[in-house]
DNA sequence: AGATATCACTTGCATTCTGCAAGTAGTTAC
DNA sequence: GTAACTACTTGCAGAATGCAAGTGATATCT
């Protein structure tokens, strides 16, 4: 037995091969709108304020869809609409993005209040819950905000 | 007062602006091999397993440089060496790696033995302190192997 | 001392990815 | 039936990436 086929990844390292999944500039970022703000459809993933152009987002979703991270199901009321849902895989990316957060907060000017995350690097498994919970109940209702201004409350 | 000047990020959010500054597929690699494996200069970076092209490789270095997440120096004792060493900012990133790796450990196939795993996500701040020990202490033996193999142990 | 090796890059070029504008197919509303 | 909406796709220009080769400053060997 030969070992013939390409090398699928880079190395075997976990971190390499996360990062060949979402190291990029954009599917985290959809993954925060999933999972923090309620957004569900291509439209609101388009303007979630960050920019991204419509053919990379279509492709980041097929690639994250293709990953296991992301499924769809359309919407009942109005067929037009495609529902897109964290799996149980993609739910599970929540410390990344938690730590990413806080990390940002704390050494780049955003427009996260400092209470916040002070408080949130006090509470990281009950915000963790919470983010969980929304998931599982599928309630809609937005975590964060889009931090859209540079406050500094 | 005008606000004519080019916006610098996409948006305020620190998920966002964290991504401008490491969402790529090689920043945090580099990261980790100073981070964990010891590696220390620019030849070591380049045979980390990985592939990287050199000039991606120096772009990379100097984008983390100029972020105020890596520094160097040059060897006392060969100055054909160059030495780079992670801020405070960068070890800052230490919880970001961390989870990133359980995760890849969980959810793909890796190289990283379960057990291992498991003690990690079990253990999450004794990681963490021992990293960081090693950081503050310049101990530059690696605490983690390359996975090089996709054995599972 | 001179030749050779090492280290940290830089350069050139082909390929791939990204960003922007415009267009399209399948619903739904009027 | 027509217009609007949703989730994309397509075409094209420019940027980023990957690969091979080259460069300049040290260091080591003979």
């Amino acid at each position: 037995m030969v070992e013939n086929a390409k090398p699928k990844h880079r190395s075997g390292c976990p971190v390499s091969i996360s990062l060949e999944v979402f190291g990029d500039r954009w599917s985290l970022l959809i993954i925060r709108d999933l999972m923090v703000r309620g957004y569900r459809t291509f439209k609101e993933f388009e303007h979630s304020g960050e920019g991204i152009a419509t053919n990379i987002l279509a492709h980041r979703l097929k690639k994250l869809r293709a990953a296991g991270i992301i499924e769809t199901e359309y919407d009942l009321t109005d067929r037009r609409k495609l529902k897109y849902r964290l799996t149980p895989k993609g739910i599970a990316l929540a410390p990344v993005l938690l730590e990413i957060l806080i990390w940002g907060a704390r050494h780049e000017q955003t427009g996260a209040p400092c209470r916040m995350i002070v408080h949130m690097e006090a509470n990281r498994e009950a915000v963790l819950a919470e983010v969980r919970r929304r998931w599982q109940e599928r309630d809609p209702r937005p975590f964060l905000p889009p931090f859209t201004s540079r406050a500094r409350v």
